[in-house]
RNA sequence: GGCGGCAUAGCUCAGUUGGCUAGAGCAUGCGGUUCAUACCCGCAGUGUCCCCGGUUCGAAUCCAGGUGCCGCUACCA
């Protein structure tokens, strides 16, 4: 009977190939509000956040900074201003950390696949798929016709890497029918998307294995292939709980759970997730949430505009609970919202230090002005206070229906609405008036105690938001620890005749805005100067042979017409003058750089005996070689240009 | 290109199934107050509800077309 009801919930991992930035402790706080409300309101839950380390790009930053992997993760995840230590600081209340790098999760993993692979879900299968010689051209499974080439109808043979699959095919129906029939994933808007993008082409089945590399968990009965970073990082939520492993030992306690997500990796979550779990017959997550996103002003975030946004530097200069605060109270969770620092520094002015820190300001001096801190036992009612009483009365409920539906702002707005009663009521009644007369010292009692408890309730239900400030203001109020309860903030009348209260330091400070912007200015600069390093590609370990060197063929072309694909984002086409009589085609994917008329009459650099290959239905002959490297996280891309005077055709040797 | 989303006051956003003079907060202007963190309370505005048609007694809302922004996805050998 006094068993507890569960509740799990969690953050996606982070990849921990770069420092966290606003957006991952923007989905962390969320995450760490639900799970202090539902701890709030009694619920025994566990709350997970975790990384996960493995894969391709960190494979390459390590060697890069020429470390290990494992050590390249060490620093980023338990390094000083890392992960681990940015939760702390943001006082997140995770009650484990899962790396995907710990043992006990590689352990679980390979069981899984292994489970997977005999029941016969998993197979061993060709990741390039059919190969056309003639045409010497590529397809998938889904692209041939009559399982024959597409375009010269001959038939195909298989090639390339071999590569394990997942039957995804199999569960299309099932995870359709999850989508479209059960509120499984919200916001509901995502569900069309997944839909008609995935599931009515037809579910392709799932490549979960890689030899390309092998920063990753290895298959343990075919090390040659490592587990595909997705399959590897889904079950994490599972694992920490001691799925498939004797780490942990309450799957059965707190599975299944509610998975937070970014609106990016919705995918993943709402179909290979159920998918996977549905091939091993485990229950599927109760709810996948997709939030959406903080958009800079200024647009996407990246180092070289300098907008990236530090939650260190936030959090530092304003504090951690105002952060939290304006993270959650601003953006509707799960549409996107835009994010600026002056906004940030008006929500905290406007709603923390003038309405909340005010009231809380104003309500204890008067109690210690007219009565020295203590205020007498007293009954005296009027009907002016019949609106505040019901406000405050009724907000547990108006909050909790919000919240259970993770609206956080809303359940927040609720709050500010009541304490933008309370200033409202102070007026209403005067207080500097009544300690003039003697006659209602009475009246004058129990104004400020209405005051207080309007306070108390508001602070309980602001302490999954803001935990540290709410428990200054129980102490500057003298709310005891039941008075701090779920229980107790829908009830009134809940502090004590006599109560004492303790003005403090202001708990909000206002912000100097003018002051406080023009020194964000002044960093996001240096940052925009100091963040440019140049990143290159890892250089190849592996040797190539003179003679397969050799064989390939560069020349020099000249570019004779240009233009972009017509339906292509990101091809143009080249007419190219190789000096063999013959125009030669040439399609390349550079379009994000260049504009097809600055190209034209220019010597570029080709290579020319490559197979032919189609690219929406035009064929190119071979491939423009650029040069490319990274600033700031942003690719760069120059074509190698040479010197007009080389002549079409000129072999590079 | 395919799929999806968004477009409402200077700014950030609400507007449930079509129904009052289209709303809130911030910012702005004016007034009040002095307990309080130059704060609080009240009043006042301001809108081609992206454009163009259509359905309807009636459209911000529904339908067709268009424009702009965003996301996912395909083609970047």
């Amino acid at each position: 009977m006094s068993e507890k009801k569960t509740f799990y919930i969690t953050t996606p991992i982070y990849y921990p190939s770069d420092k966290l930035h606003i957006g991952h402790t923007y989905c962390t706080v969320a995450t760490d509000a639900i799970a202090r409300y539902k701890r709030l309101c009694g619920y025994d839950v566990l709350f997970l956040t975790g990384t996960d380390e493995h894969g391709q790009k960190i494979e390459d930053k390590a060697k890069e900074a020429g470390v290990t992997p494992k050590a390249f993760v060490d620093g980023i995840v338990e390094g000083p201003r890392g992960v681990k230590d940015l939760w702390k600081l943001m006082n997140i209340s995770n009650d484990r950390f899962i790396r995907t790098t710990d043992e006990y999760h590689v352990k679980a993993i390979q069981r899984v696949f292994r489970r997977m692979y005999e029941n016969g879900d998993i197979y061993k299968g060709e990741y390039r798929g059919k190969y056309c010689k003639p045409c010497e051209s590529f397809w998938t499974e889904s692209q041939l016709k009559d399982g024959k080439c597409p375009d010269c109808g001959r038939p195909v043979e298989d090639a390339s890497e071999e590569a394990y699959f997942f039957r995804a095919s199999k569960y299309a129906d099932r995870v359709r029918d999850l989508l479209e029939n059960t509120d499984f994933l919200e916001p509901r808007s995502r569900v069309n998307e997944m839909v008609n993008n995935f599931i009515k082409p037809g579910l392709e089945d799932l490549c979960v294995s890689r030899t390309s590399f092998s920063w990753g968990i290895p298959v343990d009965f075919d090390d040659k292939h490592v587990v595909y970073v997705w399959l590897d990082a889904l079950f994490n939520y599972i694992t920490a709980l001691g799925y498939e492993n004797d780490q942990y030992g309450d799957y059965k306690r707190y599975w299944p759970g509610v998975n937070i997500v970014g609106k990016e990796i919705v995918r993943f979550h709402s179909i290979y997730w159920p998918a996977f779990l549905m091939s091993l017959g485990e229950p599927l997550p109760t709810k996948v949430y997709g939030h959406g996103w903080l958009v800079m002003d200024g647009g996407k975030m990246s180092k070289s505009k300098g907008n990236v946004v530090d939650p260190y530097i936030l959090a530092e200069r304003f504090g951690v609970d105002a952060l939290r605060f304006f993270l959650l109270r601003t953006f509707p969770f799960g549409s996107d919202g835009a994010f600026s620092n002056e906004l940030l520094i008006n929500t905290i002015n406007v709603d923390l230090a003038n309405d909340l820190g005010n009231l809380v300001s104003r309500t204890t001096a008067m109690i210690e002005k007219y009565f020295g801190g203590t205020l007498p036992k007293t009954g005296a009612a009027e009907s002016v206070d019949g609106e505040l009483l019901a406000a405050a009365k009724s907000l547990r409920g108006r909050y909790e229906a919000q919240m259970e539906k993770f609206q956080l702002h809303l359940g927040l707005d609720e709050v500010f609405k009541t304490i933008q009663r309370a200033n409202k009521y102070i007026d209403e009644t005067a207080p500097w008036v009544l300690a003039k007369d003697e006659s209602q010292r009475d009246r004058l009692a129990a104004v400020l105690y209405n005051l207080l408890e309007t306070v108390r309730i508001c602070a309980v239900l602001l302490t999954p938001f803001i935990p540290e400030s709410c428990e200054k203001i129980f102490a500057q109020i003298g709310a005891e620890e039941s008075a701090r309860t779920w229980d107790s903030a829908a009830q009134w009348g809940v502090l004590p005749d006599g109560v004492t209260v303790r003005k403090g330091e202001a708990i909000f400070p206002r912000i100097d805005a003018e002051k406080e912007l023009a020194e964000l200015e002044a960093l996001r600069e240096a940052a925009k100067k100091g963040a440019s390093p140049i990143e290159l590609e890892p250089y190849a370990e592996e040797r190539v042979d003179f003679d397969t060197f050799c064989k390939s063929d560069f020349r020099a072309v000249k570019v004779k017409a240009c233009d972009a694909v017509k339906k292509s984002e990101k091809l143009l086409r080249f007419t190219l003058d190789d000096g063999s009589g013959t125009d030669r085609q040439i399609l390349s994917g550079i379009h994000k750089f260049y504009e097809p008329e600055q190209l034209v009459g220019k010597t570029l650099l080709a290579i020319v005996n490559l197979p032919p290959r189609k690219m929406m239905g035009l064929e190119s002959n071979g491939m423009l070689i650029s040069a490319i490297h990274y600033e700031g996280g942003e690719e760069k891309l120059n074509l190698v240009m040479l010197d007009d005077k080389i002549p079409a055709g000129a072999k590079m040797c």
